[in-house]
DNA sequence: TTGAGTACGTGAAATTTATCACATACTCTT
DNA sequence: AAGAGTATGTGATAAATTTCACGTACTCAA
């Protein structure tokens, strides 16, 4: 559904007014047919013969994935990564708002990085509760990772993207998302390796 | 594949030397069956009444993956993501060595960034020939995703994880994994979005 | 040497996911 | 007003994936 929206955006932005899952297979590269069961599993945004409405798909999409209202994002783990999506624009031009971000580090606490003071990873659940937050992104390293859930779960946090490689427990309700580079890079290194024995 | 092969890093420097599915099963999460199924697909690494021997199927396990051999990586996009992952510790340790970094930002070019100096995309061709470069990373904007991945098909890449949000059109042959962020953020708000409503 | 315990590998069943194909519904031209 | 053209939504089907359940094979103790 996130590519989808993404591809309506630009469609709209050169003025398509309707759209057709065939041109949005082409640009996706998944099928028509899976597209129109995509859409067709949360609602009848369509009309048979002529297409889907551009803006109308964009406003159910969004309201779908829940990026019709703005989220507060608390980032824990300030090292290279966790700046590079401090500074990635992507996320604020979806809604979501990095309100606060955390670090152990002594060092790193107190500094300003795009615009957010790092706080310390003590003043989590206080800060937490009153921001309202939600959502986390965890780009700490592996071994403080599970500490790190288990004060944002204790927090009241109900999802997180993880990209510490780590399989970390959390309770039912606790939605986690892993990121993982490694297991990408390896899936190519292992889809090389299979062609050069092949 | 991946994510065995860490656990059995652990599980390695811990001093064990036999591993049953079970065990397996609760570190990753996955069922017992399911990583039994998937191991056996690659062959009988196993031994039965007894489990896997844990040097042994790391062994098995880097074969698969290609990671008994070292890689060459080219990164293109030398921005915020691009520095966070020339600094990221974590390819070196799996055998995937970055060799060379390419921005079209002409005040980029020529900076020395941990410890590779940054090149300009028109030399990408020649380098990736003179370094045997087959996998590429790239970490460039989303207009320039397309033309870029175009020289490094002409190139003679093989393999490219891109992080540009949008779909890359590549000649059969070509393996492209894509590391979309805004996916993993989206699929969590609208879990949360979901939640609000039942 | 035998029996109890352990744990892999794998057919078979169940579940999930994707594809096909077409009835239905809309538009536009003549 | 009718017919040709377009494109959705969805039953039916096919394919892929996961889980179940058990035969087989190994270890260890008595």
């Amino acid at each position: 559904m996130s590519t989808y929206l993404r591809t309506l955006g630009l469609e709209a932005a050169s003025g398509t007014q309707s759209i057709s899952s065939a041109r949005l297979s082409e640009v996706t590269g998944f099928t028509a047919a899976q597209i129109r069961r995509d859409l067709a599993n949360f609602g009848h945004f369509g009309r048979r013969g002529v297409g889907y409405s551009v803006e109308g798909l964009r406003q159910e999409l969004r309201a779908i994935l829940g990026v019709d209202i703005e989220w507060s994002v608390a980032l824990i783990g300030v090292g290279n990564l966790g700046k590079a999506l401090l500074a990635y624009k992507g996320f604020n031009q979806m809604g979501f708002t990095i309100a606060a971000a955390f670090d152990n580090d002594q060092r790193k606490v107190g500094s300003t990085l795009s615009g957010l003071t790092v706080e310390p990873v003590s003043k989590l659940a206080a800060r937490v509760r009153e921001l309202g937050i939600q959502l986390a992104i965890m780009t700490t390293p592996a071994e403080a990772a599970q500490e790190v859930i288990d004060s944002l779960v204790a927090a009241g946090i109900r999802a997180v993207l993880n990209f510490a490689p780590r399989r970390l427990r959390a309770p039912e309700g606790v939605q986690i998302s892993n990121v993982d580079l490694t297991i990408e890079v390896e899936y190519l290194s292992h889809s090389l390796s299979q062609r050069r024995l092949s």
